[in-house]
RNA sequence: UGGGGUGUAGCCAAGCGGUUAAGGCACUGGGUUUUGAUCCCAGCAUACCCAGGUUCGAAUCCUGGCACCCCAACCA
């Protein structure tokens, strides 16, 4: 059963009861809001979205979405022109839709409210809970006390009414230079809560606006700014992550100072936090401009570019976000459950193929030179409906060169010398011979395939312990293929104070210029997907791959026993 | 005694005074398999940060500790 109309994602089938549902669900039920859930991600257009944006994207718009008449806006809080930019307005957007949401008419801006929010200044100044205040930015902090010590009054604090307006509207006039004047709330200087020492609402920026342009030289902050646009929006639950929970008395000081119709419930929870990456803007910045990878589509960035350019699926992400839950822990989530989201996601409707990333030439002796043989494979050995291709057999083929080893370690299965082994779909074939160069490195291998095994079954019923995947040389094509690991060797970089840098994997990518995949790929589409048989999940790059010029990434590994028995054995050599 | 939070398995996470303390990932065994994949089956916390207390009964309530996270941008 699927309730999903062509944009939104219906979350109907599983039943989220994270605490932030329960209080949804106890409001709408208790007719709170007569019963309305509006919620909105607010994101502020200063750089790309990652994995943790897509954890408060699927929790704002899958709430929406659970409840009739449900609505989520997707608003840019643009309130600091010096940062933001409409390039990262468009990408948020295509990000935001990619995933799967859609905020139908309800696109907002912050700066949508400039002028209500001016008028709303305006109003606390004339109930005298506002000021302008003529501290130097150095002073303000001085005057705001320390962690342990309670701030002290603005000399400013105790100018009239009739002089903040005047003084409030000169800012606006463009009268002042940045910096000179700021407006702010008057409350409380001695507060344990910092955010309540007479926080700055507005401050100068003689700054063009992404949206509004010249219009305005003074711009308003967060904390004055969020709540007001929350409320004007009539949105019910605002939901933020942990670190503005401290915020949250002056979120609530300002709707009600002002008395706004609408009074939003703020409630905090985690942000998501991946092992071996790195989630925050600053980084990701630093990674990018400092071209520590490709750009911010990189495809081993957690950014939702990057992902999608790697070949992850919206579904397997939204997957994902269900799994990892909300609370208010703090955690750490292994890459481990964002892997198996994938291949759980790719693995019922990826076709399969064959590719050898590093070749090993084997030439079959006994087979007639110049003859080639057409094998039915079919594109998933569990689903039928998915049809079949037809793949080339020769003389000379490809196989894996890990698939082949000299001496054969215990439990090792493919093919050694003497060996017998299954080609899939094919033939099962022997190791008679292995020619070195002068270096002694392999080359090629000389086998014998025996001519009964057609298909891949042997009609005596004899077994064989491995199946190896191969390419006729003749008929294969030559492909990049980029093989994706970790960006970083440590689970949290940049832990006990070191720079995040230093955690930074060389290995995160290796590029295979000379990969050999099966001629059916041939006309492979940027963004398709495909297992390669024993190897993993691969996707055309939308960038670099043309046609005649395939390039394909690793979206994820298949699970790998042998890769595990064969680390065991290793540590216990050492 | 600045303020605000959080502590359930290796990683997440249910639990809301009476349960054998859900589930997922990871891990360990076993079965199926022409992918060492998928799939299936089984195992995996006498135990809920610690110490007291209340109660017939506590992961859930109370008291006191401890650990960790966040806050002193004219950032969001």
């Amino acid at each position: 059963m699927k309730a999903q109309s062509a944009n939104t994602i219906s979350h109907s089938d599983s039943i989220k009861n994270d605490f932030i549902h329960q209080i949804v669900a106890e409001d709408v039920k208790a007719n709170k809001n007569e019963g309305r859930v509006v919620t909105r991600f607010p994101p502020e257009p200063n750089g790309y979205l990652h994995i943790g944006h897509a954890k408060s994207i699927c929790l704002n718009f899958g709430i929406a979405a659970e409840y009739e008449g449900g609505k989520c806006y997707l608003r840019f809080d643009d309130t600091n022109p010096s940062k933001e930019d409409i390039e990262y307005v468009e990408s948020i957007k295509a990000d935001v839709r990619w995933l799967g949401y859609d905020w139908g008419e309800r696109l907002r801006h912050s700066s949508d409210y400039f002028d209500q929010l001016y008028e709303y200044a305006i109003a606390l100044i004339k109930m005298n809970k506002a000021y302008v205040c003529s501290l130097t930015t150095e002073q303000v902090k001085e005057y705001r006390g320390t962690l342990r010590d309670p701030g002290k009054n603005s000399p400013s604090r105790e100018r009239s009414i009739a002089e903040n307006l005047d003084l409030f509207a000169r800012m606006k006039a463009g009268e002042f230079a940045d910096g000179e004047l700021v407006l702010r709330a008057k409350i409380d200087m001695a507060a344990p809560n910092i955010h309540l020492r007479d926080p700055i609402i507005y401050r100068l920026k003689k700054l063009p606006h992404q949206m509004t342009g010249d219009k305005w030289c003074i711009y308003p902050m967060y904390d004055f700014t969020h709540c007001l646009s929350d409320a004007i929006e009539d949105i019910t639950h605002s939901l933020c992550t942990l670190e503005f929970e401290d915020h949250r008395p002056l979120y609530d000081w300002f709707l009600d100072t002002l008395n706004t119709s609408c009074h939003p419930q703020q409630i905090e929870f985690a942000r998501l936090s991946l092992n071996y990456t790195v989630m925050s803007k600053r980084k990701l910045h630093e990674l990018v401009e400092n071209h520590h990878v490709s750009g911010w589509d990189d495809p081993r960035l957690p950014t939702l570019i990057g992902m999608r350019r790697r070949g992850y699926t919206p579904a397997a992400i939204r997957d994902f976000c269900d799994r990892i839950g909300v609370t208010k822990n703090d955690t750490s989530i292994e890459m481990g459950v964002l892997e198996n989201c994938l291949r759980g996601d790719l693995d019922p409707k990826t076709p399969r193929v064959m590719a050898v990333l590093k070749p090993l030439r084997v030439v079959i002796e006994n087979y007639p030179s110049g003859q080639v043989e057409q094998l039915e494979a079919p594109y998933h050995p569990n689903d039928a409906s998915m049809g079949a291709r037809q793949v080339p057999f020769s003389r000379v083929l490809y196989i894996e060169q890990d698939d082949f080893r000299e001496v054969a370690p215990k439990k090792f299965f493919r093919l050694a010398p003497g060996r017998e082994v299954r080609l899939r779909y094919a033939y099962f074939i022997t190791c008679q011979a292995v020619i070195k160069n002068d270096q002694d490195e392999i080359v090629e291998l000389r086998c014998t395939y025996d001519q009964e095994t057609r298909g891949g079954s042997a009609p005596d019923g004899r077994k064989v312990k491995g199946t190896l995947h191969w390419v006729s040389e003749a008929h294969a094509i030559t492909a990049e293929v980029r093989l994706y690991d970790r960006l970083f060797n440590q689970p949290h970089p940049g832990a006990n104070g070191t720079d995040f840098k230093v955690a930074l994997n060389p290995k995160s990518v290796e590029i295979l210029p000379h990969s050999q995949v099966e001629a059916s790929l041939a006309n492979a589409k940027a963004g398709a997907r495909y297992q390669f048989e024993r190897q993993g999940y691969f996707c055309v790059d939308n960038v670099d791959s043309s046609e005649g010029a395939l390039v394909f990434n690793r979206i994820v590994t298949l699970r790998d026993s042998w890769a595990k028995i064969e680390k065991a054995n290793l540590g216990k050599k050492k």
